[in-house]
DNA sequence: ATGACGCATCGAATGCGA
């Protein structure tokens, strides 16, 4: 069973780019951020005739988040935002999918960017990432083979970061937010793409400006965290490039993980 | 150094992303 993160920045723009690296890459469930439009014009058609079911979190202009599962997969026992959290922000869905092993909870979040540390925007992050963590505990308790996957907005470490040392202490690199990353590792997730040995300098994001694709001047900030039952079926992880270098792409690429 | 780009909003200039 494979898993796939994407910030698609505006489903809108991306969908011609979401159907064909779907044609090329049939995974199982595509976990989308940034939609930014509302369930009413979510583009259902489409993606049911491409084989895909989808259940939406959706939102004008801003965030929104929707879970895809390829037919005859459905997600069960969905959710949206986090319990005991009120947010305006649709960040989170999550859902459960029959696997080959038994039931995953599947928890697709766009993350807080935070904008930069201090400001009101920052206390936001830091508390909504509180709530998810406190959320997540619950959820993991119920569901303990669970995925986490989605635009966390946090380079873990330094050798996620094009630039660690110029970027040190900005947001998204700030001690606070990779503290906050291990705290979910601590939860008994673990970081899928990093029980594999990876290129180095690979990376999720790269920035509109300045060529950063072009010159790899990236982060990686798009994850998918699994719990220990997963982790011991994980076979692959990676990330897939190649959509970030067609026209007009989002400014993410996907990341994919495999099930055994 | 600030802004570079891209997307969204009822119509242009601005907020926002990371």
């Amino acid at each position: 069973m494979k898993l796939a993160t994407w910030n698609v920045n505006s489903l809108t723009v991306r969908l011609a780019h979401v159907l064909d690296w779907l044609a090329a890459n049939p995974v199982d469930v595509l976990a989308l951020q940034e939609i930014k439009l509302t369930g009413d014009k979510f583009p259902c058609d489409a993606l049911r005739a491409a084989g895909y079911q989808a259940q939406v979190f959706g939102q004008k202009t801003y965030n929104g988040v929707a879970l895809l599962t390829r037919a005859p997969l459905a997600m069960t026992e969905v959710a949206r935002g986090i319990p005991g959290y009120p947010d305006e922000a649709a960040r989170v869905i999550a859902g459960t999918v029959q696997g080959a092993g038994g039931p995953v909870r599947v928890v697709n979040g766009y993350f807080v960017n935070g904008q930069a540390p201090g400001s009101e925007k920052f206390e936001y992050k830091l508390t909504w990432l509180r709530a998810l963590r406190d959320a997540l505990r619950e959820e993991l308790a119920a569901h303990p083979r669970l995925a986490l996957l989605g635009d966390f907005n946090i380079v873990p470490e330094d050798r996620d970061s094009f630039d660690p040392v110029g970027l040190a202490g900005t947001i998204l690199h700030t001690d606070e937010e990779r503290e906050h990353f291990r705290q979910l590792l601590r939860l008994g997730l673990m970081d899928a793409f990093r029980l594999f040995e990876q290129p180095e300098k690979s990376f999720s994001w790269w920035d509109y400006r300045v060529l950063g694709f072009q010159r790899n001047r990236g982060l990686r900030i798009d994850h998918i965290l699994v719990s220990q039952p997963l982790a011991a079926r994980v076979s692959a992880c990676a990330i897939d490039r190649a959509p970030r270098k067609w026209p007009k792409s989002s400014d993410h690429a996907p990341v994919v993980v495999t099930l055994e």
